[in-house]
Parts: structure tokens; sequence; C-alpha cells
DNA sequence: CCAATATCAAGAATAATTCCAATCTAGGAG
DNA sequence: CTCCTAGATTGGAATTATTCTTGATATTGG
């Protein structure tokens, strides 16, 4: 089995992140997110916090994640016009959305694959971020 | 040069669409899209309908969109969580988004490549939509 | 021509997200 | 240790894209 991606504990803090303050909301946000590595929404994520951190405010829930964004550690994706949810997988990675259960699953590159192998660039196109998003079904096993 | 997907009239007609009826509002929708190949917004196509159809309304462009889209005659086009944007481009392709310009890129294929040559896909997966999105620069030329 | 059905328009309603102003807090300077 | 300040948090208001609702119109098949 292989557990690449996944071994961080799922309690454990981030490393220090030059300039962010690890304020006990942000901790939590990203201790939720760590923990369950699903897909959640801003609103799910603040139902998870809430538990610890019965007091803190979405709009904070908001903040935190637009911080720890911006700071690397984890992903926003967006789904056709959804709501954001929020990905602890901070690899590049692309996500798989069966559309009978509504699950999404990261989905990874095949080693040693180059974008401009598949896709046909414009010419002196520097790619900063990819966002691959497929939608459908999983056949019954 | 390749012109292989451009080669619509720009002002042609869809050919008949089965359950489609084609009223002069989507008529002139489809047109505009058709006219002018960039990725327009709702309120973009509201503003280019308007001068031929000074009285349409912006729920109508909104539903002439949806109907459009559903009957696979445009798509529709998600970046980040901006406005959605409309696409007369049929054909399986990407986008790349100049993030100086802000332009908007089709991205196609190279032909003969297969999605699970470069993404590991979960086994008994069905994809029945792909979206990529790539953003970055374009290299000063 | 008439009834059934689909479309359109205008504005109200919704939902996700951001903004705002008022506290609050942590950490460094003194 | 205490004060000060920058940054963080809150709750609620505001924003924005989109959808919904309702009544009026138009179109089509019979």
């Amino acid at each position: 089995m292989n557990h690449r991606l996944h071994d961080r504990a799922a309690n454990s803090l981030p490393e220090a992140c030059p300039g962010l303050r690890m304020t006990p909301q942000r901790q939590e946000v990203y201790r939720v997110l760590m923990g369950r590595r699903d897909h959640p929404t801003a609103n799910e994520v603040h139902s998870r916090v809430k538990k610890r951190l019965p007091n803190i405010s979405l709009a904070t829930v908001y903040n935190c994640l637009e911080t720890l964004v911006d700071h690397g550690l984890i992903r926003q994706v967006n789904f056709e016009r959804e709501s954001s949810r929020y990905c602890p997988n901070v690899k590049e990675h692309g996500h798989f959305h069966d559309a009978a259960s509504g699950a999404i699953h990261d989905i990874e590159f095949k080693p040693g694959v180059n974008l401009s192998d598949f896709l046909d660039l414009p010419p002196g196109a520097v790619i900063e971020d990819i966002e691959i998003t497929l939608r459908g079904k999983l056949a019954a096993s």
C-alpha cells in the first residue's frame, strides 16, 4: 500500500510557516482538514471546528482557510458553481467527482508525465497552476 | 494554418437540434457567441445581445445559455469562483488563463492521447466530463 | 382555431462569500 | 511586568451571481 502522500499525523501542526501566526483557530481548521481527508466546504469545516471551538464564526473559518491556502498548506478546489471545497493534499493532483455517490477522489499524475506531453500549450506559456476535474461514475463492481 | 474547429460561419444557425425551439433570443445568444470566440460571461453576452434585441432580459440570457449548454451547442466554463463563462467550442478541450492579460485561450489535446496515459484513474471509472484549466503567464516575446 | 406547452420578462429570493467596524490577543519594547 | 501595536476575530451587513416565481406571450399539434 502506498501512503506516500498521507503520512503526516492527523493532528500534527504545520511546521513553522514564515509569516503565519498559528492561532488556535487556524490550528483547529488545519487539524480538522488533516484529520478527515475528504473535501469539505467552508460550512462543513465550520461545523467540525465548532466541536472544539464552539464560538468560532464562519467568517473566521473563511479567513483561516484563505490564509492557509495563501501559505500553501491546503488547496482550494472548485467544482462547477458549487461551494468551494478545501483539500489538505498539497501535491499537484486532480479530482474525480463520482456523480453517483458525490464522493471526490484525488487523482495523481502518472510519474514522469509532462503537461506538454498531452496538451498543445501556447508557445511561451509558463504554467503556474493546474486544475483538472473529471466527472463520471464508478462502474458497479 | 489549422481551422479545423472554427470553420462554422459566425452568423450561422445551429443545425436542427432535437427538442430545441430556436427562438429569436436563443438564436441571437448563439450568434453572439459564435461571432466572437472569446469567453464572455452571461452579463457580457447580455450586453452584446441587447444591440439587436434591446428588450431581452438577463434572466432570458441565462435561460438561453442554460438551454444551449444542455443541448450541447455551447459549453459553460468556470474559473475559480468567478462568473461562469460561455464557450462556443464544443470540442473537448481545456483552457489557459493568462494572468497578465486576463485572456483565455483554448487548449487542445495532442492527437491520440488518452486520459489514462497520464492520470492514475480509479479502477472502473467512467469519465463523462473533463475540465482542465491552467493558469500562468505568456513569456514576453 | 384552441388547448397544451414552452418561453419570456421583471423583479424577488437565495446562497456563498466578502466586507466592515468594533473588539480582542499575542508578542515585543521599554 | 505592563503597555502598545499589528494582526486576528466576530457578528452582522453588504455584495454578487444566479435561480426562482409569476404572469404575460408565443408556438405548436390536433
